[in-house]
DNA sequence: AATTCATTTAAGTATTTAACTAAATACTAC
DNA sequence: GTAGTATTTAGTTAAATACTTAAATGAATT
């Protein structure tokens, strides 16, 4: 989980994620949406892709990235462990 | 958001919370846990204390740290909204 | 096979970050 | 108020990070 954390400490990234909640993106598209060169959005969508926090998959020249949804859920259980060992102390 | 995930990149803070779900621990006890000086994990702490993941409450000449549930709750809703929205494409 | 388009890799730089040591603050007890 | 303990602040350094531009890769088009 180490890579998924280091990744999402990063606003472009989390941006980058937000928009492919929408739908699945080429990485062309991705980087139309913000004020960077291209090498630096595929720099973030490997650190992204890494983390398994998302999926690429070649479509002829075109790259297309979409989320990978598994490592959200092992955020999730990860951060439900401390909201529920409140309990036992106070 | 932004200063959570940035304090969530760091293993050693992670740690740290990890420690405090068991209990609440005093600065002090905090870095007996951990092989670096005290005023890194001060420095630490005060991240932590920043992206209100944890509070500190002065005990005499202690301060006692522990955790602050809310800003994990947001972190779920947050990662819950990357799961629901897989429905929606394919 | 030469050209163009989409994307990544490489190399360099500036900023941020995580650690350290030394000094400061704050409380406790004599 | 002096001494001792707990913690934080300040200043420094080394490593990591987020950009940039230039070059490389790979597929599509003529």
């Amino acid at each position: 989980m180490n890579n998924a954390f280091k990744a999402l400490s990063d606003p472009t990234r989390r941006k980058i994620l937000d928009l492919l909640k929408d739908r699945d993106l080429t990485a062309g598209e991705i980087s139309d949406h913000f004020n960077m060169t291209k090498p630096s959005i595929s720099q973030h969508l490997k650190l992204l892709k890494n983390a398994d926090l998302v999926q690429d998959e070649k479509k002829g020249q075109f790259v297309v990235y979409s989320l990978n949804t598994t490592v959200f859920q092992e955020l999730i259980s990860w951060a439900l462990e401390f909201i529920d060992k409140g309990d036992g102390q106070k």
